[in-house]
DNA sequence: TTGTATTCCGTAAATTTTACGGAATACTTT
DNA sequence: AAAGTATTCCGTAAAATTTACGGAATACAA
């Protein structure tokens, strides 16, 4: 959405094609080299940073608009995409304050019952994607985007806050019971690879040698016969997701027996 | 919502007072003398029975939303109430199939553009209470009700079974975690209460011992120096939840430390 | 050949979970 | 009053899991 006419059309017209009242807000955790960082976007006119989101299609089943949302913006596919919570209990949660402002900031003349004025729910997603792979679209709304550090995140728009650190806990609550990282790393990694992705996530040392044993007898992950050849001294072992385990766990999630 | 008139008007105006396409579904767990049921309502014109819900209110935050809705049909109030997943992927969930099939069924004169046919998401909720003490409410749509034994829930309107499933599953996951029960016993209860409840809703045999030192040690519970006469032979020590334990459980949930 | 960085284990201790039975109490019945 | 019965109340030993921790082997570089 990035032409004007488009634009246009979205604001004048968009009720038509979305259901109204209804939002996707995606937190995108992005993970490279040892960091944890979230995908923000700097919306134009207001002087705040938010979330990544967008609307369901009037016939658009909610994962798919989920998954559709993520991939305009960031062009990834097939992603491990988990909704989370739906945020509406700020009833007055509306995406401007006036139709005058929003004349004043975008230029767009609109009417005060424009329906991006109208209360709106907002249904989180969360998903762990490799931050240097990624490549954001930015469109007419958010000229601008940078991930930050999870430990550093500004005032964000509206409840957005809540919803980053409710993403957070349920991410660091699930990278044993989900195929979180399923999209992460390469399909065969190291342990060390896998070890410090969780040790970044989940912000705290893990023991390599126990960390390894746990993730095989959850039968997560399995050792391979090959190694790689990464540089001097270094030929470690390979792994892999144990893919029926993980197709399991994205079926149930993996049941604790308490 | 009994009355014609008020019926008539809820169909002919409510997406004036209602959030369209958005509707909350309760899955209310009824435990009593060792069994765990959910509340059923049976839908007049339809021949399937389905779960308790509701619409939003256009000015009401979502969570109030639920209250009331649950409070306008079993009376209760102040409940611990979970909000647990969306549902929103069968994007053809109607109400009813049309305008016309409505008109016979309830008498009712609508238009096929009325809200009501729309797309619905549905937020899902649930509760566990004593079925013993709720009181229904039933009204013009629907006029008969049931508690159903979890194990044999009959087939439910939409997609409402996977809804069920999700519950329970999301009930059972819970159940260390989340102050779920706590309007369910009595202010102070027997470790046999408690131990029983468990095992219904676990649906399976806890050893009482080794449950009494984990609820104690988990900081859930406390014994009180009371006992309570119930009978010959018996008059057990009375338990009570912790109460600072179970309000930090309703801010963040009991964390595991993995 | 020596030095250095890196990977690869395994075991002992601590903790947690599980399994299991018998003694004491208070009332009822005879 | 005594014996019987139903009920409550522990505690400990074994098993399983989790945690803590260091040294040997390898492969290249100097």
């Amino acid at each position: 959405m990035n032409s004007e006419e488009e634009v246009n059309d979205f604001v004048k017209n968009g009720h038509q094609q979305y259901l109204p009242h209804l939002s996707i807000d995606s937190v995108i955790f992005g993970y490279h080299d040892q960091q944890l960082k979230i995908l923000l976007l700097k919306w134009i006119g207001l002087d705040g940073w938010g979330l990544p989101g967008g609307f369901i299609r009037r016939r658009e089943p909610l994962s798919q608009a989920a998954h559709r949302i993520l991939q305009e913006r960031t062009s990834l596919e097939d992603l491990f995409l988990q909704q989370f919570h739906v945020f509406g209990d700020s009833p007055y949660r509306l995406q401007e304050r006036s139709a005058r402002e929003f004349t004043e900031k975008y230029g767009l003349v609109v009417g005060d019952d424009n329906w991006l004025f109208e209360r709106t729910l907002s249904i989180g997603y969360f998903a762990l994607v490799d931050y240097s792979k990624v490549s954001v679209r930015t469109d007419f709304f958010t000229t601008d985007y940078r991930w930050w550090d999870v430990s550093d995140i500004p005032p964000l728009l509206f409840d957005q806050n809540e919803v980053v650190e409710k993403a957070l806990a349920t991410l660091r609550l699930q990278i044993y019971h989900q195929p979180i990282g399923l999209n992460l790393l390469p399909e065969k990694f190291t342990l060390a690879e896998i070890h410090s992705l969780y040790e970044t996530v989940l912000g705290k040392e893990l023991d390599q040698r126990n960390f390894a044993k746990k993730l095989v007898s959850l039968g997560l992950i399995k050792k391979l016969a090959e190694q790689r050849a990464i540089g001097p001294h270094r030929s470690p072992y390979l792994y892999q997701f144990e893919k029926e385990a993980y197709e399991d766990a994205l079926k149930q999630g993996i049941v604790h027996t308490y």
